[in-house]
DNA sequence: ACGCGCAGGTTGACGCATCATCCAGATTTG
DNA sequence: CAAATCTGGATGATGCGTCAACCTGCGCGT
């Protein structure tokens, strides 16, 4: 089902604004910042990738003009984030039609009742998840 | 959740036995058929797969000695899937420990009452995306 | 003051997934 | 019977994600 959904979700994103599920996290992340710049990491804290895999995505969305590196002040080895025009233009289109979507295929269907117990489900999900990560760093 | 999940799921059976989350899929199939050998398309049901994903599997699969494409009588065209001993050996291995791991990670996690929940939301979804698609063909 | 570790980030190689396109043989249709 | 169509499948190009290795300054200990 996870699978299905997404599929879904994205191949409609792909198709009518030709953004990837991983450009539309990112722009949403960019374009709720108070101004509109962020450093890398902070992005990776906000979406839980991979650092290596945030620097190849973010270079792809360089050369397609959704986002600039800009040197950042104050901390002269790194690089701030920035959306472009363009950029903020591809989500404000995207992000009213996304978000539809993901209701009504999702929230929607699943109901509010069942969503409460979901989100218990999840949460003990990653609880034993840490808890084995926990006894192999150590053990 | 379901990211982290699957990352965890993958990265173990990948470390410990060489094996990707697709590979192991497929040769559960193979491996679960009575003859021990399926048509790549009777594989595309099992897995709802894309055709073409499914070939460019095979191809790496049977590059690495896991199956092997074998031409199948009363059907000139097309080829069977059949488990090398070498794919059969590695299921065997593998498949305890992934087992175990999904229990642990997330069925006991999310319990019995919950999965249940979950088994419906995901019915439910499952319902709401075939609608969707029921209307954007014929409408 | 200097060396060294480390956090933030980049790069290259590789495997994986999708899309579009193509192919052969079988089946329908005119 | 011939032409269009359908089905099962292969292939190439391209984008994505991971791993391993590497680079670079800052800060810490001595």
């Amino acid at each position: 089902m996870q699978r299905q959904l997404s599929t879904h979700l994205y191949r409609h994103l792909q198709r009518e604004f030709g953004l990837s599920g991983s450009d539309y996290e990112i722009l949403v992340n960019l374009s709720e910042a108070p101004t509109g710049r962020m450093r890398a990491f902070e992005l990776g804290e906000a979406t839980d990738w991979e650092k290596s895999r945030m620097s190849h995505h973010l270079t792809r969305m360089a050369q397609r003009g959704l986002v600039r590196r800009e040197p950042c002040a104050e901390d002269t080895r790194y690089a701030d984030i920035v959306l472009t025009d363009e950029g903020r233009a591809a989500i404000a289109e995207a992000a009213p039609y996304h978000a539809a979507n993901v209701r009504a295929w999702f929230i929607d269907a699943v109901g509010k009742e069942r969503l409460e117990v979901l989100e218990d489900a999840s949460e003990a999900v990653l609880v034993a998840l840490a808890e084995h990560d926990a006894r192999a760093e150590h053990g």
